[in-house]
DNA sequence: GTCAAATTAGACAGCATTGTCTAAATCGTC
DNA sequence: GACGATTTAGACAATGCTGTCTAATTTGAC
């Protein structure tokens, strides 16, 4: 919310159509995540991103397209963000928890308690029904290639880790849920979660997967 | 949605304002459910219920009153089958795995991949803004009292069973999480995971609970 | 069968919204 | 400063929705 005010702010304040159309943009991701689809009014969005009624006709043509804009932009986002975080995963087993904790809260802040997930996670369940091939879209290029990509980094770790996983995309599908188990009740509406509260909570998950996961140590022989 | 249809089909045949009253919640719990709150027509409700636009107003004095009462009464269905449920929780150690994952089907079959869980969930998170109150209380007497009465049950179970656990809470949270892990893709309008699918996600789930948090079972000393 | 209560269909006003249109104002660029 | 493109404010028709009203019809109980 904060943020988009800020944003169209800006754009408000900046010049080009380029500015306008981000601005647009952003005020329709605020204003359709809040009141859903029907419940939107292009003139809620043209006051909030500071810009005429008609210049939002003029940039998309009617409300779906600039509702199936939204998310397309959105969804680019979340997708690149992470991408970008799934290469941080570790790849070796030095200090195997605390990397995997710190690996979870990257994972949990920039893609469950992130103002774009929030919105995407949202929308896909108001939504969903009436768009099924752009949310099919997302099913699978996000989660279904996250579960994947994490599958297959697990598996690289194990090379190097005391880890004895068998099925890892179980294990991957696990992992998520379990970094996510403390983040669920606050769901979608309810206060951002503070840096503390995060680090806990990933540290709690990780600790009980590595009881699930992890081999005894190889004590240090000599 | 087939289930509502059915069961307006039998209000309809039935007499008496209750079979209405009836009739039209579930119209509307379906209707709401679909459209959301604002794309939710009263027309569209009256006529899923098979019951005139008029009798609506007479039973519930305008939308939003409507509104209330759907979310209200499957609310309290929801939070009856919850605890309901609850009850099954194993007592003793005789067939942990087995007792466990038949626990977890349970909760899935029921609170998760159930109508009228899916429509609270849904509900949540398109309206819980414009309602705060109403899902305050949803949140400290639904998942909030799960967590805790769960957390107690594994406490119990604890004494009878080779269970190493220090937070009883956090093992109750982290039981439900891994329990739903597979269905989260799923989600709210994906097609509901079989019979099949269901036994052998949850058997996954215990088996990962107990491999992070049961103890070595003692061995038979005789 | 009678009578009161509940239900129905339909008309209706009031309002919000979408999307179009136009004429004036503003912007960017040269 | 001039000119073409963009933006703006506002009016506008069409539509759909809520909630009220009424008059006719159906239902349930006696």
């Amino acid at each position: 919310m904060k943020k988009f005010d800020l944003a169209s702010a800006d754009a408000r304040s900046q010049k080009g159509q380029f500015a306008k159309r981000v601005s647009i943009l952003e005020a329709a991701a605020d204003v359709f995540c809040r009141e859903g689809f029907s419940g939107a009014s292009i003139d809620e969005i043209a006051v909030e991103a500071g810009v005429s009624r008609q210049t939002i006709y003029n940039h998309y043509r009617e409300k779906e397209t600039l509702f199936m804009a939204v998310i397309q932009d959105i969804m680019d986002r979340v997708n690149g963000v992470l991408f970008s975080i799934l290469a941080t995963f570790p790849e070796n087993a030095d200090n195997l928890e605390e990397d995997l904790a710190a690996f979870a809260v990257r994972l949990n802040k920039n893609c469950n308690c992130n103002q774009d997930a929030k919105f995407i996670q949202k929308l896909i369940s108001t939504e969903g029904n009436r768009y099924p091939h752009l949310f099919q879209f997302w099913r699978e290029q996000g989660p279904g290639k996250t579960d994947r990509a994490l599958a297959a980094l697990f598996a690289r770790l194990a090379h190097a880790a005391p880890l004895d996983i068998d099925d890892f995309d179980l294990a991957a599908r696990q992992f998520i849920a379990l970094i996510k188990a403390d983040l669920q009740m606050g769901g979608l509406f309810g206060e951002a979660p503070s840096e503390a509260e995060l680090q806990d909570s990933a540290r709690k998950a990780v600790r009980t997967f590595l009881r699930a996961y992890g081999r005894p140590a190889v004590q240090t022989l000599a």
